[in-house]
DNA sequence: GCCAGAAATGATAGCGCAATCATTTTTATG
DNA sequence: CATAAAAATGATTGCGCTATCATTTCTGGC
């Protein structure tokens, strides 16, 4: 683990500073941590003596000695859908402004790995974790469980909490975009989104919609998946092979906007008249979607927002609260625009 | 620190598993960390109380214990910029598989706080560390070299790097584009930013165009900054900002690719001709810059590669490798398209 | 079978800090 | 001014683990 060994010159501790302070090292560790605690004298030498020999705390020993770290976890199942970043970006806002350190996860949508991720991610001893979403393997939620400490399912809403949830319901909002869609007078619709066994969250928006295909008597098809992570390209390709492939097509609802806006300018480089053609929906808000011609009907969900509740949520546990409530739904928005 | 304080049963530990097994707690330690020196049958009998009593390493201890973390902090300027986030992803990918976890920080473009993330960061005993940026505070960059440790300094190339560095110029970015612009014979440019003042790294490019409007005496014009974090729709307001304000210009060389397509969109709603009535070029090599009308000229820039690269050279100086070289220029290409 | 060398295991010490309680100094009060 | 209470400071101890060195057990060669 230790690089080319230099002769380094020995770290500086506590001790030196509180030596070269000419206090005792408990001292230095309160003016550091516990500013007013401590006279103004003493804190005003050590100041200067952590300047002058250049101190950098050692968080490690301080974690282990207060059998505590300031480093909050967060679990994603993946960096390259724009969602998690910018949930992400909202707990940094707020965890970073706190104090607190963010400690990134990725698990691929691979729940195994999910497991990994926690069980490493405790022995930092973190006062909290944030994890997205609510399906997990059971050691998983039994070790969180056990844990004990506060813990954020995030982007999803349900019943089942490990402990506090920040999120909205995947289904619902499904079916609200399919009842959209049928009220629209679509009749052929169809669902097309990416690695959707594991994404789960996709897959429910995929089943609300059917719901309502069926209680509707409308063609129920499966969803399409394909491989690998979204992108905007993809999106083109999707729409083009579904197109050929079933013709009578006459709505697609796609799982994310990367996706749909990628559609939505294929289409229109292909001459593809949507709504006419084809109707073309997604799901999340990106700013995107308002910006394409014609504008992309979606459903808003508030990703920062998400964020930041789930970090405020964890905050308000450390800092003793119970937090109004231990489930948030942030809920969401249909936003109907051109496409559709 | 602590939350809601219930009698949590005494976490499980090293010596709990030990005492379990039979053995004493160095042979726990080493079945754990170095499989390899544990016969067979005491490394089975070990995982086994392990599994049994749900142990948990605690990484805190260890980390004291032998002096380094696997935890590599990376500090960024921002999350809102798409840029960041990939090349976040391809660090990811390299790191997680080789067992490390990463610390995010974010600056905000604030020197500042790119100093405290850097000590604070420093206190996690750290094996390494990827910065983005080679502009720092004089202690900052104090602070790293006293440290000793492998950096990597990303996202642009230069010369005074403190340790490793991987990135391009952006200052031959600038000067590309430039020159293809007044190739194209487009007279009157302008470059628009976010924070330029703060964001060097567009500052660079806008000085890279500088030069080749001068050389060739075109007029030369101050950048166009707007405050906050870029986003797309911003994009297209300051393409309606500026021809408004300045009917003459006939090119606008985006700070980067958000902006730029953001304005193409606008463009194409609001009928103003690209690249005939003006002509946009962006930075970055978004996917999404290939799929809007006209395709948007940019300079791709290797995102996730340079996540990789950077988390590599880390590794390989882990490893007791010296790196093939500690300065990776990963360059950039032109690509031309339809709006210029 | 005996022994040298290698492999496996164990005992000890300490990483750098903060919790805790003991002690000293300061402040407020009558 | 004496005294109790509060504030500031210090001494001790241990968090859970691994580096290091000491010891034991296993190997193979003769």
């Amino acid at each position: 683990m230790s690089p080319t060994k230099m002769p380094t010159e020995r770290t500086v501790t506590l001790k030196d500073v509180a030596e070269h302070a000419g206090v005792s090292p408990m001292t230095v560790s309160r003016a550091l941590n516990k500013p007013a605690t401590v006279s103004e004298t003493l804190r005003a030498r050590i100041g200067a003596s952590v300047e002058s020999l250049g101190y950098v705390q050692n968080l490690v020993a301080g974690a282990l000695a207060s059998a505590g770290s300031n480093v909050i976890p967060v679990i994603v199942p993946s960096l390259s859908n724009s969602v998690f970043v910018e949930v992400i970006a909202g707990i940094q806002d707020v965890a970073q402004a706190a104090g607190y350190q963010l400690m990134l996860g990725n698990t691929e949508y691979d729940l195994d790995r999910e497991y990994g991720a926690v069980s490493t991610f405790l022995g930092w001893s973190p006062p909290g974790m944030i994890i997205a979403g609510m399906r997990h393997l059971d050691r998983t939620r039994n070790l969180l469980k056990r844990w004990g400490k506060p813990v954020v399912e995030m982007m999803e809403y349900g019943t089942q909490a490990i402990d506090m949830n920040v999120g909205l319901s995947h289904y619902k909002a499904g079916e609200t975009m399919a009842t959209h869609l049928v009220t629209q007078g679509y009749r052929e619709i169809v669902f097309i989104g990416c690695r959707i066994q594991a994404d789960y969250r996709a897959a429910q928006r995929y089943k609300g919609m059917d719901r309502i295909l069926a209680r509707h008597g409308l063609h129920r098809r499966e969803p399409i998946s394909y491989d690998g992570p979204s992108n905007w390209a993809l999106g083109g390709d999707a729409l083009m092979d579904v197109l050929e492939a079933t013709p009578k097509v006459d709505a697609i609802f796609f799982a994310n906007d990367d996706l749909a806006v990628g559609a939505i300018l294929r289409a229109q480089r292909e001459g593809v008249a949507v709504p006419k053609r084809v109707a073309i929906a997604g799901f999340n808000g990106l700013g995107l979607a308002d910006l394409v011609q014609p504008g992309l009907t979606t459903i808003m969900s508030p990703r920062l927002e998400i964020g930041r509740v789930a970090a405020r949520q964890l905050l308000d546990r450390f800092a003793g609260h119970t937090p109004a409530k231990r489930r948030v739904d942030v809920s969401f928005q249909l936003q109907v625009r051109g496409s559709t």
